[in-house]
DNA sequence: CTGAAAGCGCTTACAG
DNA sequence: CTGAAAGCGCTTACAG
């Protein structure tokens, strides 16, 4: 490993302008810049950055919080999974690297962070959890963005949930449906993509002057396919009289669509339905998955941005909201 | 942040007897010890890693290079991710931390591996290259595993894709099919798996001499839907009298239902089709896909537990086979 | 414009 | 069993 000093030595300059040099910083005689710069390409040089990290307390490390206990899915996330990756993409173009952050060992997610010394956090899952496990990153002024859901202090970059909900809604209802049900994943958790996404919904109903019937309100212990097969089946031994049902995310109407299978009853003649996430699946099975793409590219670009603005000392918007995209395919019929 | 130097202030011993007592190294008063630990305890002690790693050279840090270009599934691999999932759970259990390395600012994966001073790196997906880019981290004895594609001289972790293409010629020959398709990924990347499994695939041919047809052999030009649509397509347009394909993985097999959808095809009825992979996809689709479980977990698991032997300075074998898993679900038809 | 000095927080021989 | 000294590789005031 070549260092600086080597440089300083091949050069005849000493380390601290060796270091300027490299760094662009300080004032220095363009010409010794140069031939540092020069020098120390030609040496293949590469900094050393636990000693700049030491020194500066900069690490260029983002950590990254994701964690999908209770989801299993590993990093399969129609959303997080994109969100993840696009980051990453536009942060290292900025020149930072992404680490995960944990909270193993006693370490909670902040002592981690204090200990590699990272630069910034996102919260992209933190698995189901307690908001008040983010208020030392909150008080110790930490960059920090949040593409998962709301906390107060943190900039926070989400789909508008409730205009999805709202849209879904009235999408069922401009198609003949009047008796509409309402397939909720868990509200116990750290999201507010539930609640959110339901408040639309009412919305919508209350907009069309259909009340909103609480039986048809069901909610999936999981947010997974086994959840919502359970849950609509508890649903549908109660009524047997809706035609349509929303899911809050894609997961949930897998379920539904297994139930459907093992009941014999025909998507979308006897169930319509509309999912939440645009999941890969939704394309490939019958009837196609009408649902909403969030938009994960622009949720990651503006989170990405709002990091590299914080990290300049910038302010940055409590919150911002990026459009669902609704997708219609194949799975809601029309009713005359 | 609290210092070794404000505990050895508190405590009444130097630093470097902090320091041993905090890492359980050299000779020490049992007594000390604890008293150290204690003060450590109470002042919420945590280390600077970045310290450290300068005078240590070791990061506790391991590289990811994990670069899905080409394949255009961020994280949502079906067998990527999870090992990348289970591959963190355990190394994180045993006090490390995952970096993603990347080839950005002429940087190549070694060169950062090395700025940020990784322990070892894991190759889980990178992406279509040169494997002689590889060629560093082997010359400099770094520990390195690979879930994806052999290397010499790479501790590589892998599915028995030989069997697996056997057992689905088998299968289908079984099923009654002598007319089998074989369409492949692309064989011009880094990974062998699309060889392997087509060896294994010819071998079962030849054990129940049914004669490899060239002309029933078709490569898609990218590792998704879109390719093996058009590939299929020129398949069938060449040829309608096989009654079977195989897809050397999932991604594939829904470029041939949707194909099948397009054309009018009806599946099993007039084509029957393994795949590889079980993505999630495969169980919601109609009919549900035939395909392979690759054994991610336990992939990552030894990945991870050869990580962990090679940073003690123990050897590792060159290759470990894991089986995949043959799942048969709807989408092969019994011919009589 | 350039450099000597000190410091970031830790660990590793080496003495005592 | 414990500690003084030096070093890991870099940067930051501060002098000159």
């Amino acid at each position: 490993m070549v260092t600086i000093y080597d440089i300083a030595k091949k050069t005849g300059f000493s380390a601290p302008t060796v270091s300027k040099a490299l760094n662009g910083t300080g004032t220095l005689n363009s010409g010794t810049r140069q031939k540092i710069i020069q020098i120390a390409d030609e040496m293949g040089y590469k900094p050393n950055i636990s000693a700049r990290t030491l020194s500066t307390r900069k690490s260029n490390l983002i950590g990254v919080i994701y964690d999908d206990t209770g989801m299993n899915r590993g990093f399969a996330h129609p959303l997080f999974s994109v969100v993840l990756n696009r980051f990453r993409e536009q942060i290292e173009f900025a020149g930072y690297d992404l680490v995960f952050l944990s909270r193993h060992f006693q370490m909670s997610y902040y002592e981690h962070s204090q200990y590699r010394s990272v630069d910034g956090v996102i919260i992209i899952n933190p698995a189901t959890g307690d908001k008040s496990e983010f208020d030392e990153f909150i008080e110790s002024g930490m960059p920090r963005v949040s593409t998962n859901s709301l906390f107060d202090g943190i900039c926070t970059i989400i789909s508008d949930n409730e205009k999805g909900g709202y849209v879904a809604a009235e999408h069922f209802i401009k198609k003949g449906h009047k008796k509409i049900a309402f397939l909720s994943a868990p509200r116990n958790g750290i999201s507010t993509a539930p609640q959110e996404r339901l408040a639309g919904f009412k919305k919508a109903l209350t907009d069309y002057n259909i009340p909103f019937d609480e039986e048809l309100f069901v909610e999936s212990r999981f947010w997974d396919k086994q959840g919502a097969y359970e849950a609509f089946g508890k649903l549908y031994e109660r009524r047997k009289d809706f035609t349509a049902v929303f899911c809050a995310t894609d997961l949930l109407a897998f379920g539904v669509y297994e139930y459907a299978e093992k009941a014999g009853l025909k998507l979308p003649e006897d169930i319509s339905i509309i999912g939440f996430d645009d999941d890969a699946a939704d394309a490939l099975m019958s009837p196609h998955l009408t649902t909403f793409r969030q938009d994960a590219l622009r949720i990651a670009d503006i989170a990405s941005e709002m990091m590299l603005n914080q990290i300049a000392g910038l302010p940055v918007p409590d919150i911002v909201r990026c459009e669902a995209e609704f997708i219609e395919r194949q799975s809601v019929k029309e009713i005359k």
